[in-house]
DNA sequence: GCCGGGGTTTGACCACGGTCAAAACCGCGC
DNA sequence: GCGCGGTTTTGACCGTGGTCAAACCCCGGC
């Protein structure tokens, strides 16, 4: 077996995946990775609204997203939900259970797609011999906090306008990241969920999209949105807020 | 020198102090403790407005509050301010900066203050051979990040009247936590801090003090408040979101 | 094709909380 | 003690966005 050989299928691989997918860069060797990969498995592809893991449920595993997306909520005693974050590929799920050993909330596919699990206490056990892949944990989580304390500075007193357009502009980007066209959105999340994830009412969200279809920066369309004009987008963000 | 003298010597020093002050729970032996206590530093005390690190600057090291409080916050281009946290004694600082070697935010103390500094690289060598102490600080952070998400969903679509409940009642349960009195608070910081914090106008946080005092429930003076009715308060907060 | 239902859009109305402004309060220095 | 400046309180008004309700649209099943 060639090195290279090696590497295509640690391509083909989770655990590769895993840290690949530009959450977890860092410099390991090929060795390294192999002993990662057996941490890593393959799941199951999940159903449109079926659920990962839930609220409350005892914590056994982190998740990285291979294809799809999920989103992540918490719901109250009365039933009210809050969308915490959507999730696409190559971003890992999970980290709030590692606290107190039970998650946080509960993630659900938004369409069909397909994870994989990295079992914590495999993983601890790698990273044990693996310093490298400690620190980069550890940048990864803090990471999540980062994008956590910037979606708060949204929430906190940003027009209903403005939050949507951030929204629109992160997807756009992360759409970049993984290479996809920034300028072409599918939105597989409901007005609904959108509206939770921003604080505003789902007709406020509606009645936006509608105001920046009219305004030529965004053609609309159910789950579909094209942004027409990145550099009036921009615009209605105003002074960027952002910094994850 | 007694295994007893050991433990006092330690007790008196910060390195300790960050372990002990239930953020860090960790069972270490004496040996690691003192190998621990190699990377911390105490700091000079801050005064009221210092700043211990700021936005953008070169991320270095975590610190942890000795005495005092600090708050957290990030600045926008045009000056606009969002309160990100409150921090007492026990609690751990700068963990946003580990993902981009950047203080993703601004701390600035409320009143004289200390803190002792753990500097990352030297925390990183001794992590290295304390694998125990790894995820223990995974587990910090993971809770820092649930904190946060907890405190989304309070901004979420959350009343006015119920966040300042909940964040009076989360002062008097983080109280609890430290020894204090729980009925006891002095709020050192401004009604505009905790106003930027709730995502609220300043205005709004005065008048529900008053609201909740003419009902009984607290008994309000500038910084100092008297929680006089717990059940009142807890009702008030309603059904509960809370998971930190 | 037709019907049914969930998601989405649009409209009319209204309330919570924001904004602006002034007064009161408190601490602090002189 | 007195007066100043910043913080907090109180009041009056108003606007953004939430609520309620109806129409609409799209997709799936029969």
């Amino acid at each position: 077996m060639t090195p290279d050989s090696d590497l295509d299928e640690l391509r083909r691989n989770c655990g590769y995946s895993a840290i690949h997918d530009f959450h977890l860069p860092v410099g390991l060797s090929v060795d390294e990775m192999q002993t990662l990969n057996a941490t890593a498995r393959d799941m199951l592809p999940l159903d449109r609204g079926q659920t990962l893991f839930s609220q409350g449920r005892k914590f056994g595993a982190l998740y990285v997203v291979r294809a799809g997306s999920l989103k992540t909520y918490v719901e109250g005693s009365e039933g009210d939900v809050q969308i915490l974050g959507f999730h696409l590929p190559g971003d890992i799920m999970g980290i709030g259970g590692l606290t107190n050993e039970h998650y946080p909330c509960t993630a659900a596919a938004l369409e069909r797609s397909t994870v994989c699990e990295l079992r914590y206490a495999q993983l601890q056990e790698v990273s044990a011999s693996l310093p490298a892949l400690n620190h980069q944990l550890l940048r990864v989580i803090s990471g999540a906090l980062v994008r956590e304390q910037s979606h708060l500075v949204l929430m906190g007193k940003q027009q209903a306008q403005r939050r949507l357009a951030f929204f629109v502009r992160r997807m756009s980007d992360r759409y970049a990241r993984l290479s996809r066209d920034p300028l072409t959105l599918s939105l597989p999340m409901s007005r609904e969920d959108i509206a939770s994830y921003l604080g505003l009412a789902l007709e406020t969200v509606s009645r936006l999209f509608g105001k920046m279809e009219s305004a030529g920066i965004l053609a609309v369309n159910r789950k579909s949105v094209q942004i027409l004009r990145r550099d009036r987008l921009d615009e209605l963000c105003g002074g960027d807020i952002d910094m994850a």
